[in-house]
DNA sequence: CAGCCACATAGAACACGTTCTATGGTGGGC
DNA sequence: GCCCACCATAGAACGTGTTCTATGTGGCTG
């Protein structure tokens, strides 16, 4: 294939296409029946490819998930950032983010849980999910903190990272409500971000 | 059982003695081979029990898995309480404490890593494996806290919670070392507390 | 064109958590 | 003293993620 370069391992146009197919099957199977309905079985036959082709792709079921996971957050992060943040101080504005996160969760809440508990699963695969995580904070959060110093904001959107990502775990595993989720969320950015924000 | 009470449901002491037989197999196997080694027919010989006996005292093996991990966090925040925080600011108590408690789990990685998968699965039962961390957090570092306003102090015992699982279950999931957990930790608790501790 | 090779396929096979069935034993109420 | 309700046991059975085997198949190399 690719008879081009010796490089490296480019893939052929239907290699990645079924990739995105098999990517398309999680989600379709995630959004009806969540995290259990997206059997491996049911995937291959969905995306028309043979069981052993997925494991192909993704070494594991989570491997998968967390694929179509970091193309969701990807798309979500997009439509946060459309539109400037409501409120007055920076941890107002943070809230208002986040919280429009959490909306569009809520939205898909069967596909959500099963995309999060494939990431905080032990063989999400070599996917960067903790990265992603906080590539995702930073990246609709690091405007709103643009007065601060650079070492505080990255801290603080450190700590906002982990404190999302662990919200998001319990609510996922059935352990918190989604009002639980955004008051933490709420009182984790007054307390956070508030002593910074008066100079 | 019990003659005693029409009560409710009282356990026999056969029953309590087989239920911590299957814990301490659990923390056998655990700490030998991880999660993956505690295999719930091996968990039944171990303990010498039948396997059904086991789902008739624990719903599932994240349960209990998590049962251990309850037993595991009360003893090691005994032995943290134990001897008062080093350091001269909040902060820097603070990350004496969790500091310890990682160099705790680092003792047994394999066993930590099980016990804490297990808490962040789905099906980790009834436990309040959630409020167990925040517990043990609470516990450890209220005292160091204690003189800021009960209303910050709680929430930044929560956010620390957060953190503190956060960094744990990536940990157990190998995609962070326990360098970078103590590190995170250590900025979350300067960011976090020391805006608040100079009046 | 022949041969090779990497990949796709169908389907069986395997591993392990979980559930089910049939049987045995024990203690409390009549 | 007998019976019944409850629990433990042994072991089979089931479901689903994952791996293995055997068989195409399509394109590049000689």
């Amino acid at each position: 294939m690719g008879a081009e370069e010796g490089a490296e391992a480019e893939f052929t146009p239907e290699q990645l296409e079924r990739r995105q197919r098999l990517i398309d099957a999680a989600f379709e199977l995630g959004a009806e029946g969540g995290y259990d309905a997206v059997q491996m079985r049911d995937v291959a036959a969905t995306a028309n490819v043979a069981l052993a082709t997925i494991y192909r792709n993704f070494s594991s079921k989570d491997h998968l998930l967390s694929a179509a996971m970091i193309e969701w957050t990807g798309r979500l992060r997009g439509r946060v950032a459309q539109r400037p943040p409501k409120g007055d101080t920076a941890s107002e504005q943070m809230i208002d983010v986040l919280n429009r996160a959490c909306a569009a969760m809520a939205r898909q809440p069967k596909l959500s849980v099963a995309l999060i508990r494939a990431l905080s699963s032990a063989d999400a695969g070599p996917v960067g999910g903790r990265s992603e995580v906080r590539k995702s904070i930073a990246a609709m959060g690091d405007g709103i903190l643009s007065h601060l110093e650079p070492q505080v904001r990255l801290d603080i959107l450190g700590v906002l990272g982990h404190v999302w990502y662990s919200n998001l775990v319990w609510w996922a595993n059935g352990r918190s409500s989604f009002d639980q989720v955004t008051d933490e969320l709420g009182r984790a950015c007054h307390v956070l971000i508030d002593p910074y924000d008066r100079p």
